[in-house]
DNA sequence: ATAAATAGTTGAATATTATTCAATTTAAGG
DNA sequence: CCTTAAATTGAATAATATTCAACTATTTAT
């Protein structure tokens, strides 16, 4: 057994999908040709960034989500923004946000459970010098990255 | 002109996109006919939800970008998962969690601007008894739905 | 430990879908 | 109104997904 899965949901996060051209043109009752023209200009716009899939992540293990607030040392490291830079390489990272307010940074994590969470933010104050965090745990996701959860 | 751009980027928000089977077996060097094999079992399990597009949102009009949390007046209406399961629906929304501290609901929302933002605020105090509201603009982006964001 | 059953892998054949191209139509600018 | 550019479309081709049956590995039961 290989174990495929694993790569798979690592190259789906962010990628390897497409639009499905014949699907459309039936919904929208226009010709495939116009729907690809459409499409690709999209994508020439820049308007399209990416074609991923959406997952249960509770299914693949990731079922613990925690939005944390972040305040930086001024000192540890240059720039805000080359922290934020940074963090969002981090593949259990969804979304990374220099934001208003009281805090900074605004980062949305995925981990399997509170431990591997707290593993992380330990991690984070260490090398990037977090400080001041604030922790929001999500108890219930009704909808993620624009599609709707039903029966969680 | 008929106007398909529109229509695209609504059925690409949460769908209408499939897996490249081909470009990933050339990527881990598997056959296809093992990976179609695989990505059928993670639907069937359900851990795959949808596949879709991730856009650069400023390009499309939805540029203002607010994390909202909100506390529900008891009376206003029943149930707050039947609150977050309504506001889901909605195609400006991105995100509604319910979470840990001091408010129940986490929104997502994404509009074209902070007027749009404020009328979609005011609109949910009145209809879902949204009360001691606060909000988080995002300022930068730097990764989004596990997307990352160069040169914004 | 071994057999039986189940789950996973794969190549060849087929079906479906995307892409290219050229022609036509529609919109935009002077 | 005429010219130029952008958008739409059908037919032909190229690429890709899907099916199927054979085979292999893994798990389960005796």
């Amino acid at each position: 057994m290989k174990n495929i899965t694993e790569k798979l949901v690592e190259l789906f996060k962010s990628g390897y999908c497409t639009p499905q051209i014949a699907r459309i043109a039936k919904k929208i009752k226009e010709p495939s040709t116009t729907i690809h023209y459409n499409i690709k200009k999209l994508e020439q716009e820049g308007k399209i960034k990416s074609y991923k899939a959406v997952f249960d992540y509770k299914k693949i293990g990731e079922g613990h989500c925690t939005y944390i607030l972040v305040n930086l040392l001024q000192d540890k490291y240059g720039d805000p923004d080359e922290v934020a830079k940074e963090v969002s390489k981090d593949s259990k990272v969804e979304s990374v946000d220099i934001c208003t307010g009281e805090y900074e940074l605004l980062i949305k994590l995925r981990t399997k459970d509170i431990d591997e969470y707290y593993e992380w933010v330990k991690h984070g104050i260490k090398k990037y010098g977090f400080s001041k965090t604030i922790s929001i745990t999500s108890l219930k996701q009704f909808k993620t990255e624009f599609v709707e959860m039903e029966g969680n």
